[in-house]
DNA sequence: TTGCTCCTCACGTCACGTGAGGTGGC
DNA sequence: TTGCTCCTCACGTCACGTGAGGTGGC
């Protein structure tokens, strides 16, 4: 009389007639009469059940949890809720860290448009070897401070950064003593760019030694080896 | 000789041996070498390609997607990446709002503790419901406003409302002059109670008369129907 | 000879989407 | 008779987890 086929409920309802053919399937909402052709047939009392399902899925429940909500015992739904936005609330701060990393790869990739897939690649590589050593927050205050420095002057300190380090390397091969004026001038400058990313926060300095010593890969692309690095040390400490 | 075979492979990875045959499997990563006896070997390039792959994974991006970057155009890598970050942060968006709600539905059965699970399912109903007629910010805003006034303070408005009701709907049936100061005493009370409510807000004030119209289920529950509502209208009109 | 590692199927996951092939109802 | 709705399989999705049953290597 007023009951429903497959197709009515399912115009009614928003779901697909797929939908009802599952629900019946695993018989979470079987419908309460068929026709003499098999074509199924929705009772009044069968759509408010369905209604029901619709609400609960809407909030994200599984069928199995659904199921158990309105089949097995209606006192669950409650613990069922609570744990249900656990859950939910997990799954939002992962996605809201990989937002976090997903935006620092970009950034770093703005700043130094890559010159191919490969150099993204590193870029990746660089970001996420940044990830061991630092906290999240740290790495947002490098990010922030790095903004405000502007990425032109950060490209320009990356270049120095390699001849820096390359006429310390050459002093040193040089036998030149440490405290000699020419040396003394390279690690006031070392000691300069060393302050500006650091900025103040000593955890950031110690983040970036723990990475130094347990990154072989940084070492060498820095070119900041351990003999290089005694070196200025010595220099810097007779700067005072 | 440096070669390793897939529990090795894994161990160092921190993949699962199924993971690794998966790759195999799907042509993402197959062994360069087999023993004899079928054992795959990964060679030091297979473990860099596979570290690769790693990265790309921990990014979030699918495997087809690690694939297409990783084989088929480097190039592809940097948009894929764009790409997948729109569809975390999508992701987060219906997390963040999904949370908004379960925790919505939460407040409500904390101030209004069901006694059944069927009582729970009516509280999400009404969420639900309040939903389609308020925007997410003017959720916030009556959730806001009723922690300011407290569960206690609620739960004795609520209690209030149905004899307010029924007694306007008694004075209307004994045929009583809108104007009647009976009338208007209760007019004013019922005014309070709404400006209480809408607490300054026109906005919310639209979303509650939209829901009370298209809402015969609201306006039952509350037995707010039209013939109240306008002798209500009346008497309210004849306050000033 | 006994563990241990490895091998290849192959089913299960979650909630349906998407045909394939066929049959009632206006 | 022609569309339209309905029916029942059954494969595919995504990235593996988890056995099942069997075979090399120390």
């Amino acid at each position: 009389m007023t009951d429903l086929t497959v197709g009515a409920v399912a115009a009614r309802t928003g779901l697909t007639v797929r939908t009802l053919h599952h629900y019946d399937h695993i018989g979470l909402l079987s419908p309460s009469g068929r026709t003499d052709a098999g074509y199924r047939l929705y009772t009044q009392s069968d759509i408010r059940r369905l209604e029901t399902i619709a609400l609960l899925r809407n909030l994200g429940l599984s069928l199995t949890e659904v199921a158990t909500a309105v089949d097995r015992d209606p006192d669950l739904l409650v613990p069922l809720l609570e744990q249900h936005r656990e859950r939910v609330q997990a799954k939002l701060e992962d996605a809201r860290r990989m937002v976090a990393r997903l935006d620092h790869v970009a950034e770093r990739l703005r700043t130094h448009s890559p010159r191919s897939g490969d150099d993204a690649l590193d870029t990746i590589r660089i970001v996420t070897t940044f990830e061991q050593y630092f906290r999240e927050d740290q790495i947002e205050a490098i990010r922030a401070h790095a903004r405000e420095l502007g990425g032109e002057y950060i490209r320009e300190v990356e270049a120095e950064w390699p001849r820096l380090i390359a006429a310390v390397r050459q002093e040193m091969h040089l036998g030149t003593d440490p405290g000699d004026e020419r040396v003394l001038a390279l690690a006031r400058r070392w000691r300069e760019l060393v302050d500006e990313f650091v900025n103040g926060r000593f955890d950031i300095a110690a983040g970036a030694g723990r990475m130094l010593a347990a990154e072989p890969a940084v070492r060498q692309r820095t070119g900041l080896d351990d003999d290089v690095m005694e070196y200025v040390a010595r220099a810097a400490a007779s700067l005072r």
